[in-house]
DNA sequence: AGCTACTCCTGGTAGC
DNA sequence: TGCTACCAGGAGTAGC
């Protein structure tokens, strides 16, 4: 599952390779994930479009657009669940699951590859329209343990689901929310409102520990996903300390990891180190 | 306000 | 062996 981490990796990797290029043809394969538009209307769009710059914002890839030296939009990719995007050489095939390709002035293609399809590349006229909602940048300045303290008490929500909340905080997925929040030894079932000061700012610290280490890494799923070509099942998962190690020893206190839900999402955590609330 | 259920999808796998 | 049933989950939406 793509997250902040992975996202800022696919960026990374992809910028060099899409800044000065031209957008010259564009292919959709599967219309919904260009979320609402026709291929028709997308490709007007996009054709004759030149990249000038490649970030991220939370879990979105955004390429600024030019027009005959004018900003002309923004394309704005979410990888949803499965989803990758690659810069490939003129002729490779683009594989079963290339939901959108676009062709560049130089014969490479940049491909969306999303087997589930909920992934989405959509062309964007109002930035702010789109990013409005999103909470801070878990690595930016504004994202202190003060505002953490502050916004926790703000809120009478369930830790877990509040940080996976994008418009809460953005960036955080599923599997580095479990990572942060046993870090910092807080049960995913605590109410926001009363995890004390102290707390608060160990958790601050984990996400951004946590964050910061997988992006050193290239991300959790990057051997598997992002660097071979197709499939094979990856070796991330030892990278994990609590995510999908359900039964397993904690590595710190070496208490059986346990697996709950919590909003429907699968919720690892270790009843030792992260006391119940109830208890 | 915050919670749950449901929807979108399909590859992988557990169970028979 | 081969089939079916279900699970995984990011995020939006509806309903309570």
């Amino acid at each position: 599952m793509p997250e902040l981490p992975e996202v800022e990796t696919t960026a990374r990797l992809i910028r060099p390779r899409l800044l000065g290029r031209e957008i010259a043809a564009a292919r959709v394969r599967w219309e919904r994930s260009l979320g609402g538009l026709s291929a028709a209307a997308f490709g007007r769009r996009v054709r004759g479009a030149r990249v000038v710059s490649v970030w991220r914002r939370g879990k979105l890839i955004l390429l600024d657009l030019e027009r005959a030296g004018e900003l002309a939009g923004w394309l704005v990719c979410h990888l949803g669940m499965t989803g990758r995007l690659l810069v490939e050489e003129a002729g490779t095939p683009p594989g079963p699951w290339a939901r959108v390709s676009l062709g560049l002035d130089d014969g490479r293609r940049l491909h969306l590859v999303d087997p589930r399809k909920f992934g989405r590349l959509e062309v964007v006229r109002d930035l702010e329209d789109r990013l409005g909602h999103l909470g801070p940048e878990p690595l930016g300045g504004e994202f202190t343990g003060a505002w953490l303290i502050r916004a926790l008490r703000s809120r009478r929500r369930r830790l877990k689901p509040l940080l996976l909340d994008q418009g809460f905080l953005a960036g955080l997925g599923n599997i580095y929310a479990d990572e942060s929040l046993h870090r910092a030894r807080l049960h995913p079932l605590r109410a926001s409102h009363r995890v004390p000061a102290e707390a608060a700012r160990r958790l601050h610290a984990a996400i951004r520990w946590t964050l910061r280490r997988a992006i050193e890494r290239e991300g959790s799923s990057f051997d598997a996903f992002y660097r071979t070509p197709e499939g094979q099942p990856g070796r991330y998962q030892s990278q994990f300390r609590v995510y999908g190690r359900q039964g397993q020893p904690c590595p710190a206190c070496g208490a059986t990891l346990v697996r709950i839900v919590v909003g429907q999402r699968g919720t690892h955590l270790c009843r030792r180190c992260q006391r119940s609330p109830r208890a």
